[in-house]
DNA sequence: CTCCTTAAACTAATTTGATTAGTTAATTAA
DNA sequence: TTAATTAACTAATCAAATTAGTTTAAGGAG
């Protein structure tokens, strides 16, 4: 006859609810004590979905992931060269933006020793690759190009996350200048490659 | 006559062995349990000189920019334009490598409340903005420039130490090749802005 | 050299959060 | 209708930060 037991709780609420907990306060802020209360039920009650608080922590930088992805992939389709960069670079932002806590999830997992995780990892790392084939780069190229604008995404997404652009000075703007000045270097690389075939 | 009471911790030595440990084993895992354990201490003591651990990692940031900071600043010295860029970023990343922890550290303060850490913070902005001057960009493009090389620096260290950068192939040959692509977009930037003079 | 002040250690106790153990009630399927 | 399972609960444990209150060593004043 209770209503307050039963929650009908599910992995699928818990998910959800923490990722907004953590996009709004910050995954540092997670505990199993502010979730439990959330979803109105007691933190061992957790335990009956979840293995710990580490292993939620890891579903949730996978959820980060998969939606990175989501979004690049949906941002690359029907795009080639250059506005493909951009676009799925602007996509990132986007999802950093919407998503902090779980990107931040989704970057301080401890050393990918999940193999979901990785998974995931490498399918955003082929997403990439496959919008730079066009550019016709040798493999070892197309390595370095990869990282650099993981690099620069990454960074510009963290450092804007942690406020770290004081000025008011357009944001966006800066991202746009940062990734033409990237895409001018891959047509550089490109050409240097070209010649010596 | 007990030598063991009397243990002549201080704050520096504190800062000296946190920093250690956070080297070693990551921000994460440094608690005053720990922390004290090493010390020959007890947790309580530890209040004696810190306010609380929240405070210590404050301190532990601050080092961390002024490590880096001084870091650049050596690194900086004697060189201008495309060398000193070159020189200084190198820099930047060797000092994340030597520190992993206290650049975490750094990197995670909580939105830089804490005016020390803002100052210092400045202070490495300025040095990079000196070593743009001789390029002679607006003070606009000059900011977007900043925050470009701040974003390939924060994101490629950051992605190392993260060991995201799976493969075996040269990592600081991916840094020199990202550098110089982006020195490439500064000379570009330049020039353009020159035309408009 | 002895006393006083103080810094810096200590022990004991509190609080909070994760986690475990064991129990119970509601749902589901036979 | 009943047995099995799921998912909640309470009670208890453990670890870590923190606070309160106490004690002792060291250094200076007399």
């Amino acid at each position: 006859m209770d209503m307050s037991r039963r929650a009908k709780i599910d992995l699928e609420i818990i998910l959800q609810k923490s990722t907004e907990m953590i996009d709004k306060n910050g995954l540092d802020y997670l505990s199993f004590s502010l979730l439990a209360k959330e979803l109105e039920i007691r933190p061992p009650s957790l335990y009956n979905h979840v293995n710990s608080l580490d292993d939620l922590k890891q579903l949730l930088a996978i959820q980060g992931l998969k939606g990175l992805y989501e979004y690049m992939l949906l941002a690359g389709i029907g795009k080639s060269g250059d506005e493909a960069i951009h676009s799925i670079s602007r996509a990132y932002v986007e999802f950093v933006r919407k998503h902090p806590g779980l990107y931040m999830a989704a970057t301080r997992i401890p050393h990918s020793l999940n193999e979901e995780f990785a998974h995931h990892q490498q399918a955003i790392l082929l997403l990439v690759v496959r919008v730079l084939e066009i550019y016709e780069l040798s493999e070892e190229v197309a390595i370095h190009i990869v990282r650099g604008l993981r690099s620069i995404l990454h960074g510009f997404t963290s450092l804007e996350q942690m406020g770290g652009f004081g000025m008011p000075l357009d944001i966006d703007h800066s991202l746009t200048i940062l990734i033409n000045t990237f895409i001018e270097g891959i047509h550089s690389l490109s050409r240097k490659e070209k010649m010596t075939d």
